[in-house]
DNA sequence: CGGTGAAATGTAATCGATTACATGACACCG
DNA sequence: CGGTGTCATGTAATCGATTACATTTCACCG
């Protein structure tokens, strides 16, 4: 049902039935209620296309993820779908499976979409392509999770959270400490990451910090039961990612190895789930729900004032330890020297 | 840049444009080369809400689910993405928190966004509003992990489902087996799946069978211990879904249980990260991708032959039983009956 | 009672695409 | 050379809303 057919059951114009609607007080109470009347009676919905074409705003976020697998990201997009529709907003969310040219297809998809702004975790920043054009068309963004001085961010400071860790760890007494990550070249949170584990290890005076890199998406459970075994292993893991850490401790079962008996497992995100494991994830909690809601915060504020968003705007969030059962003290300080 | 500023710059008209963009060959080549050689230097993105406003169409999928939370809807959204893409459409997720009237939104917000289909994960077919007002409004639609016999549904059979694992459990020698469920009145899989464990129950000649209901969203892994402690307590849990599972487990811990020798936990939907987990979970998985895959093609099908989709075109997809290690063979039968 | 201004409503242009129909160009044939 | 059919292109209507501007209505006042 159009506008025109409701005008015309009505007996107003066209423009009586929109402001009836829009603008609820520039019409007389008898005609706003004939016109709501009509209009429910119809089932008349507006039609968003010719609004957005019209208005030149389609009151819809474009939002890129890299996956909604890894719960980090799903939690995200709660937050961000919640406060979308508190501002009023739709959202429109593509998955990129970390692949960079699907980051771009992503983009560009959402601004032929007409989206008002657009909230995106890209891989890297500082090449992203599908950011370059982003700027300049001009659409207001916010990165979520990525960190870079010229962009505006919505973030928490992970290299000091992985730092924070590390520390941790040497205060139960480990030496020996890892890090797994997935690919760095594919995130520049994984590159931070792994910034503050050697930095935590340096600032701890251990040597040779030791870096596990699995592949992204696979799960790789093997690899890692593997380097798990070899003499000198490692008393305690500091984990990219909880799904990593997840697999991690799947690893050292296969291994033969308890946790946090045998090995202590830190995992990085926060997922909801992660508490209800066994043993219970320990964890560097990033408040997932509020990146998101922060981010759309700040592009709705942003797109009010009508300016695009800068790099200063960028928001620094807190982190939190999160204490579970995936880490212990080291069983046996002089044994693992 | 609009369509005019191209056909401008190209000195051609706008027709022409058009043209050289949906119907390659209705323009010379050398037409054709000159447009796309202008339109990439202008960044020509073609306006999809103009498009869709004059072909009333916009090549635009809903999908509305309960949360992305559980990744069971996450992997299923993938599978969902995945099919769109290759059909050329794009899809609009809106999550409705297992709330009826976030269910009602949704389907209203997304036939105001002129959505070509919907796929939808509704609470109960028979109840919904949100299903009735989509009838009417003629929309086509597909009903995912739902089943009635009046609308077009793609799922697995859970009663049958469920009633194999019972019957699994029993070849095992368990005789006390529970079944927990989320709120039952919250959807009709989970009464549907409680239908399959009384089924199996009976078959194998077991009486009062038990059922263990807790709150859908909030953990309730503490009410759940509780359960599980007392005298005459299941050897056996057979889960509405895995994340329950999951918390059944680590009730089952804190109780002092282990899984799966003091306790052995069957989950239902094979969520990935199930097999990540130690004890691996075992559990009935449903191809959630295909469940997605499947809905999209038969919606995109039927929008290419005009016609509304029919509860016959349904689809019952094969589920399958996946081998873990939180199920095993009951300790000791005598001591248990 | 006529004039005035505010409030309510109507008319029509506009957003950017698609597409039915009109026009023009050109080759080919008798 | 004129007729005719084909193919490329152009003109303008159209989708359904919003909104600037025009018009009507009407209360109120002198």
């Amino acid at each position: 049902m159009s506008i025109q057919a409701v005008a015309a059951k009505a007996g107003v114009s066209v423009a009586t039935v929109s402001r009836a609607f829009n603008f609820p007080d520039k019409v007389t109470r008898s005609t706003r209620e004939l016109v709501e009347r009509v209009a429910r009676e119809l089932d008349y919905v507006p039609n968003a296309s010719a609004r957005t074409l019209r208005t030149q705003r389609s009151r819809a976020l474009g939002v890129v993820l890299p996956t909604l697998l890894n719960p980090t990201f799903a939690e995200c997009l709660q937050g961000i779908a919640r406060a979308a529709i508190a501002g009023g907003y739709a959202i429109i969310p593509v998955t990129t499976g970390y692949q960079l040219d699907e980051e771009e297809r992503a983009v560009h998809l959402l601004l032929a979409g007409n989206v008002d702004g657009l909230i995106l975790v890209v891989s890297n920043p500082s090449t992203s392509a599908a950011l370059a054009r982003l700027r300049s068309a001009g659409t207001p963004y916010v990165l979520a999770y990525n960190r870079h001085p010229e962009h505006p961010c919505v973030t928490v400071d992970g290299e000091a959270a992985v730092a924070d860790a590390v520390a941790r760890l040497v205060l139960l007494g480990h030496r020996r400490i890892a890090m797994v990550s997935g690919t760095l070249a594919a995130s520049d949170r994984a590159q931070q990451r792994y910034r503050g584990y050697r930095k935590g290890m340096a600032d701890a005076g251990l040597k040779a910090p030791s870096l596990i890199e699995v592949p992204f998406v696979e799960s790789a459970v093997d690899a890692l039961a593997g380097v798990l075994q070899a003499p000198g292993r490692p008393t305690a893991l500091v984990c990219s990612n909880d799904l990593l850490a997840i697999r991690s401790i799947r690893a050292a079962h296969l291994g033969g190895l308890g946790v946090p008996d045998d090995l202590s497992v830190i995992g990085f995100d926060g997922i909801a789930l992660g508490e209800d494991l066994t043993p219970a994830l320990t964890t560097i909690a990033q408040p997932n729900d509020d990146i998101g809601r922060r981010s759309v915060e700040l592009l709705i504020q942003a797109m009010a004032g009508g300016t695009a968003l800068q790099a200063d705007a960028s928001l620094l969030l807190p982190y939190f330890f999160r204490d579970g059962e995936s880490c212990a003290a080291a069983r046996n300080t002089t044994a693992t020297r």
